[in-house]
DNA sequence: TTCCAAATGGACATCATGGTCCACTTTTAG
DNA sequence: CTAAAAGTGGACCATGATGTCCATTTGGAA
């Protein structure tokens, strides 16, 4: 069994232009039933019929239904991080910041707040059963982390936050009050609490404004 | 079928005090594994072997599985508000505010963030998949948020914290904190980023401490 | 003591789901 | 053009999970 694994998850020699096209689309299929059924509660049949596939392709692309879920982890997580590093990159201001909020919480609202994070709803449900997914989230949350880090240090180094601030604590708190956003939303069916849960982030990182 | 319902997701008539007993080892040990292993990883075996009963009894005392679930839902529920109600009632100063912090960033620890919420990894796991669970466990969390919401207007009426002080946006951004924390700790299997979630939402609080 | 409903154990039926196989088609390299 | 490799479709198998049944035991009330 040679395993090329050059994309993560796949089980290839050698893969031709339809054959990638076809297992991108059963990637975003997937993705999108985890995301709004849940990973456990999406069967490969559900996965067969939304990307229009059959059983055997899925099984050519993918060692087993555990190769198909790292796959998702990872578009998922690479969709995820670099919606992030786009809006936070220019942001140079607590306004900035604040329009990036209004991003999310927009995005959520259009939604009744429902299905969460992708992340998160698939980090609490994998994390306890699956040790590589846990890993794989747990670097992406890692990752996203540093972006608002990354953020908040710019702020800090241009003057907008005093020196007090600690930059990695306060990514570390806002990316918290992101994910217990996504939580009560997603069960509320309503994105006000998550809208609640940044301002107070923020708040609190405003209070390091230099006056 | 005539069904009495008087605890909840039960199918009885009558019980004898040995059945409630056995039916309440049945809800434990569900509690504990769908805590442990998620829901759906969790076999009605598992649940058999775990609590010493057979198949019969289950079916006995639960419609199906998903009665089981609400039954747990239920049972956790209870717990985790009776808990935070009992820590909460007495909290009169932003130490003992504090202390109620410390005490679950221990019991976290103690896991090594491992698990979660028991409320909210349920809340996550099936809430996209059955509305009757979503509800309940969206009622949990707005007691919940009571409590916190009653204490921190305890406080403010102590004169603890400033007429300024919104308790209901702190309450539930605490809350928010609160979650977003266990996410980030079950995913790091380190409860750290729970214990900074937390302190950014009891700094924010500190805030509108009368000087 | 007797009787009956409740409780119990475990075998068994059913079914969904993950996973296999193979015949056939399409693509691509020489 | 042709042959081999890659891709495709869908029938089929195996497994394990949910849910059923029934014979037997237990416990308490008359």
């Amino acid at each position: 069994m040679p395993e090329g694994d050059t994309v993560s998850g796949t089980t290839a020699t050698r893969r031709t232009p339809r054959g990638l096209e076809t297992r991108s689309r059963i990637v975003e299929s997937a993705a999108n039933l985890f995301y709004v059924k849940g990973v456990n509660a999406t069967t490969l049949d559900d996965v067969r019929l939304a990307s229009s596939t059959s059983k055997s392709q899925l099984y050519n692309h993918f060692e087993d239904k555990l190769a198909l879920i790292h796959a998702v982890i990872d578009v998922q997580s690479k969709f995820v991080l670099a919606r992030e590093e786009q809006r936070l990159r220019s942001v140079k201001t607590l306004s900035g910041l604040r329009r990036w909020r209004d991003a999310l919480v927009q995005a959520n609202s259009l939604q009744d707040g429902s299905y969460g994070c992708a992340l998160g709803a698939m980090s609490i449900e994998l994390s306890d059963t699956d040790e590589q997914s846990r890993r794989a989230l747990n670097a992406s949350f890692d990752a996203w982390q540093r972006i608002l880090v990354e953020t908040l240090t710019r702020l800090r180094e241009l003057g907008v936050l005093t020196e007090d601030a600690d930059p990695q604590r306060l990514g570390t708190g806002l990316l918290a009050a992101l994910q217990g956003g996504y939580v009560l939303a997603q069960n509320a069916h309503n994105s006000e609490p998550m809208a609640v849960g940044l301002d107070m982030a923020l708040d609190h990182i405003g209070s390091f404004a230099r006056s």
